[in-house]
DNA sequence: TTGAAAGCGGTACCAC
DNA sequence: GTGGTACCGCTTTCAA
């Protein structure tokens, strides 16, 4: 049988009580005692049971982590470099994919309240977001990763995704690209991410006139390569693609050279998150970079103070993307463009 | 403040045994009685403690999955396949990444047990059983996935390894490849598959005489493109590799290209798991392809039925792998075996 | 059919 | 300093 509090009180001659205060560090115990208990639960192996000490209010050192999809590259860096953190304060992560689901969003908030886990970090989609009000008003320590909710009073580490989009159109603006094609799904952060995008644009005094449409369905390959192919095959095709992820970006690279064009020379592509992905596809994915490892780290240490008491005060920190160069965007050398430009 | 069973009791006007016994569907109660304290429950939004219930001896819900890397592609898919399947039995995740070391596997093992999880999968390398061999003694629920263990009797979920390296060279040696380089760490399962691949070789009265080093560090990219690179350079090179993991296969056509050479015109490579990434590559992976959702939801049945306490015997279910034929590999056109062929 | 009460393994307050 | 003990929220005999 295992062994418990008792077992060590009693090979100690002392009481549970005792036995409990050297295990926490707490009140004052004589160093004798102390070390003769110390010895005991060397000897016996002892390890305190959490289920017991979570029933008296303490913590099941465990957080809840929703995100999308564990299978996406994107999100399992995040997770990882949550997990590391985590680790670090010796804690563990359940982590639950809810494929965008609010139905699994919900089902898994209230599965792991009832596991008494002690906080939330949440990279779900949400567009749901009472229970996670619930949840805040019962004081249920919560925080929003990669995913900002502008009009939510909740602690959230999220990127500058405006600046993404900026970046990205800015990045093909100076390469000579007017025409650009953007895919993108359609939630919050990509919204932000197309009005930065259309602010460099309208910088360089250019316009985004073309037919935009959000993609349907998740953000993966396929919906990247239909899309692109659509705009390719479409009148006005692009000269560039700004894809919202990497994975679509792939999508979009692919559906290029099956229309028998060449990346970048016919078809410059922007991608978005810099996963491992961005670096193993042919042409490597130019892409705006999210400081995965940064955010991971930043709300495991946000959510842990939520947990410990500190910091009552709301907050919202915005992390800064980047553009990482790589082969798939070159210099403009569409015809049409050069054309105009021969004309002026 | 939190509703709990002694709250739903009074409201009900009936005792907390009572209320536990609606809620666990034990014991006779009136149907009356049941409908009033199910309908107490609904309308203070009764959630169950599970902490309480696990101090009983009741399970947890939750399971312990210990893998190498949550951010390795490999990984990540097995994950989510086994999530997937524990939510369908109510089961959650606890999932930590090892980084392949001892200490950390034993430290999550440890850290686990305390927290009660109900049962444990291992996905991770484990060099070091005596912790496992703890974990069955104790009558802990313990499965192993992605990972055999020949000799140790315990319940395990794999693949077969051996037809693994067999299938690969196979093809391989159908192309006409007959100097084919190996890339491998050294773990049991890349053992296997060297022999399988060895054994293909000998059946078409073929020998393996390259020079063959397993790399040192991890399974990921560089280590591919490095080994690569050495073979390459270094005298009679292959003519083919067989990289026994995606992402080392894709280092290996990175290498190739970066040697100025073409992936599959001069050099064939064939990797192993069909991860998202052997989609991607250029020229997309022929791989051999691990089962990945199958042996997901093979491990969490078995570790279900364990913790249940159905199948006391101890088992090995093997999976097989099957070779998926992308655009990596081509016919050998070696100018060398050109001649040899010439020659005959 | 229902309920009183004894735990499960700890924590923490309060005497001694 | 150390120990007695009342919980934490729920399960499970065993009486009634």
């Amino acid at each position: 049988m295992k062994v418990t509090i008792y077992d060590v009180a009693k090979e100690a001659n002392v009481s549970i009580a005792t036995v409990s205060k050297v295990i926490n560090n707490t009140g004052r115990i004589g160093e004798k005692t102390k070390r003769k208990v110390l010895e005991v639960m060397k000897q016996l192996d002892y390890q305190p049971n959490m289920m017991a000490s979570a029933l008296m209010g303490k913590q099941t050192k465990t957080i809840g982590l929703l995100i999308p999809d564990l299978a996406n590259p994107f999100f399992s860096e995040l997770a990882r470099s949550i997990e590391d953190r985590a680790h670090e304060f010796g804690y563990n992560l359940v982590i639950c994919s809810t494929d965008y689901q609010t139905e699994k969003e919900n089902k898994y908030l209230a599965l792991l309240k009832r596991k008494s886990v002690d906080g939330f970090i949440l990279a779900s989609g949400f567009e749901d977001l009472n229970k996670v009000e619930e949840l805040v008003k019962e004081d249920v320590p919560v925080a929003i990763v990669a995913r900002d909710l502008p009009m939510f009073s909740i602690n959230t580490v999220a990127l500058d995704d405006f600046m993404g989009g900026y970046l990205a159109a800015s990045h093909l603006i100076e390469l000579g690209h007017q025409n650009i094609g953007v895919i993108a799904r359609d939630v919050w952060s990509n919204r932000e991410r197309l009005r930065g995008f259309k602010q460099a644009l309208e910088e360089s005094n250019l316009e985004f006139t073309r037919e935009f449409e959000y993609i349907n369905g998740i953000s993966h390959v396929e919906p990247g390569k239909f899309m692109t192919a659509k705009y390719l095959k479409g009148k006005n095709p692009p000269t560039a693609i700004f894809a919202c992820n990497d994975l679509l970006a792939i999508g979009a690279i692919q559906a290029v050279k099956e229309q028998g064009m060449r990346v970048p020379d016919d078809i410059s592509v922007v991608g978005f998150d810099n996963t491992l992905i961005a670096t193993i596809v042919e042409p490597p994915l130019t892409t705006v970079a999210q400081p995965i490892q940064h955010m991971g780290r930043e709300v495991l240490d946000l959510i842990i103070s939520m947990i410990k008491g500190e910091k009552k005060e709301k907050m919202r920190l915005t992390l800064l993307p980047s553009l990482v160069t790589r082969n798939s965007t070159a210099k403009n050398r569409n015809k049409d463009l050069k054309e105009k430009l021969e004309n002026l």
